[in-house]
RNA sequence: GCCUCCAUCGUCUAGGGGACUAGGACGCAGCCCUUUCAAGGCUAAAACGGGAGUUCGAAUCUCCCUGGAGGCACCA
């Protein structure tokens, strides 16, 4: 877009009644990026206009799932920033001003209806199959008897006046110009009785009062973005440039998330909600790669990206409108390039929690030697446990069948390991290197596959049909446990037969 | 029901009138490499929802249909 040539002020905007899911985390992605590439700023505001839904916590999540994202704001509710409060149900007062200015200039007006007769207008609106919109019973009170009754302590709300006749037309950055008819939009109600502004209000006033250049926000706001427009225009306000995102789809492309669908990806083993992605062994890195390219491309064929290429290359033009399904297996895919892309000490630091968890104490120093033998074989961080908890073990102890060679008997293959046994016993030293020829020497000498040797003597020594590269993790355990292990491996073959 | 948005392989997507026998990626299948598992390499199968139009020419532009999604609260 042109007009990014200035530095963009964009905000994330949650508001704090739950997890914090994909969607919203593509969004403050992209808020993100906007700002990081235009030298611009990224302002975190909470929107808590709704008490009945506030959730205790959910703040402090979202900022921390933001920060492990890699997301962090300039302007937020714990960092201030030159045009705070940033959290709505402290701005209150401001809401009020602007929705009497509203009023004062006939774009808005008092209402005195109860909850209940709206509620009996709307239902006999829709069983005479009309728009369920507000009738207008209170449009047209003059403001001086409306003061009056304010004055008099009478319960109200303040509505926008919307214009009876006529169109509506707004623009967004990927879908163009979006028309309505005017009475197809509601008399939608700006400020509550309990004095706060909803949703339409309060976030044009913020935007406006924050001078965000760029909003953007999910799909579910274009239905009432003509209305936002109307509000800017009745303010006289310039409108910020918009772009909708689209919604995220079940991963079986039908419909779209739902909670239901949250609580089955959770007894499949995948969450939709970010705070569970560390713990399941994705980097934050991958998470990021993969929900910026759901509903992103650069060209035909780049799909790795680190967050500074995703500075330097994101751009609006390329944001696709329509829905997306969430793919978890291309998610494994980007982790499983991201671990390959770390440093050895980088992975070992990430890996390390996984095997503290699994009640292991690992040692930093053979962390960071086996890590080498896992980063070309991981996709989750916590596949780590599962496929080298052995280094930290003490005590191996494989499944006697396991140990049985193919086609061979369990005391032909305690032969083999006793062959391996002489062949490495006198080895001074104790690495891949010393050890490679030997054994593949062994091999021969025995007739046998190499498979058949080297998967007894894996088993034996790591405990595990499935293991790292077996020289290697002879050279990590040790000439000393190997030989051990090697023994043990016998014995237990020797009583398979008898 | 009404309003709005969207529409290319199973999925994420490239494509913005001729460069398209429609490209890439995930997944899937096969092969190679190989001490297991991976990783890596190669190959294959797999898509422009339908119909009108505009044009010398349409995946690309227009309209209709169909399908999908979202919204219709003193929620955001």
């Amino acid at each position: 877009m042109s007009e990014l040539n200035q530095p963009a002020r964009v905000r994330f905007a949650p508001s704090p009644t739950g997890h914090m899911h994909l969607g919203s985390a593509r969004t403050a992605l992209y808020d993100y990026l906007i700002a990081r590439q235009t030298g611009g700023q990224f302002i975190l505001r909470i929107e808590d206009t709704d008490r009945k839904r506030f959730v205790e916590g959910a703040e402090e999540e979202l900022m921390k799932g933001l920060r492990w994202l890699g997301l962090e704001w300039e302007e937020g509710t714990d960092v201030g920033g030159p045009y705070g409060p940033y959290r709505q149900s402290e701005r209150k007062a401001l809401y009020a001003k602007y929705a009497r200015q509203l009023v004062e200039n006939g774009h808005a007006y008092y209402c005195f209806c109860t909850p209940e007769r709206l509620r009996k207008v709307r239902e006999e609106q829709q069983s005479r199959k009309e728009d369920a919109h507000y009738d207008g019973t209170c449009r047209d009170i003059s403001l001086a008897e409306a003061d009056r009754r304010i004055e008099a302590g009478e319960k109200h709300v303040v509505r926008f006046k919307t214009p009876r006749e006529g169109t509506t037309t707004v623009h967004d950055m990927r879908r163009g110009d979006i028309t309505v008819e005017n009475r197809k939009i509601d008399d939608y109600i700006l400020v509550k009785s309990d004095g706060l502004a909803l949703y339409h209000l309060a976030v044009i006033v913020d935007d406006h009062l924050m001078k965000v250049t760029h909003v953007v926000r999910g799909a579910e706001w274009l239905p009432t973005f003509p209305l936002h427009g109307m509000i800017y225009r009745a303010f006289g306000w310039q409108e910020p440039e918009f772009v909708h995102l689209s919604v995220f789809l079940k991963p079986s492309g039908k419909g779209k998330m739902s909670k239901r669908e949250a609580g089955q990806l959770m007894k499949d083993g995948r969450s939709i909600f970010v705070k569970d992605f560390e713990d399941m062994g994705y980097l934050p890195e991958a998470l990021v790669n993969w929900i910026a390219l759901m509903g992103w491309s650069y060209d035909d064929h780049t799909e790795f990206f680190s967050m500074q290429d995703l500075i330097e290359k994101f751009s609006f033009e390329k944001v696709n409108p329509s829905p997306a399904a969430i793919n978890f297996t291309k998610l494994d895919h980007f982790n499983g390039l991201h671990i390959r892309n770390l440093s050895v000490s980088d992975l070992a630091k990430r890996i390390k929690p996984f095997f503290v968890k699994a009640g292991y104490d690992p040692d930093d120093e053979l962390l960071l030697n086996i890590t080498p033998l896992l980063q070309e074989r991981m996709r989750t961080l916590d596949e780590a446990v599962e496929k080298a908890a052995f280094f930290f073990r003490e005590d191996v102890v494989p499944l006697p069948e396991d140990l049985v060679g193919k086609k061979l008997t369990a005391n032909e293959s305690a032969d083999v390991l006793e062959e391996a046994l002489k062949t490495i016993a006198g080895l001074t030293v104790f690495d891949v290197e010393a050890l490679e020829q030997p054994l593949r020497n062994l091999v021969e000498e025995l007739g046998l596959k190499a498979g058949q040797v080297f998967g007894i003597l894996r088993v034996a020594v790591t405990g595990q049909k499935v293991s790292p590269p077996l020289f290697e993790s002879m050279e990590i355990i040790g000439k000393e446990k190997s030989i051990e292990r090697i023994m043990q491996g016998i014995a237990l073959l020797r009583e398979i037969d008898g």
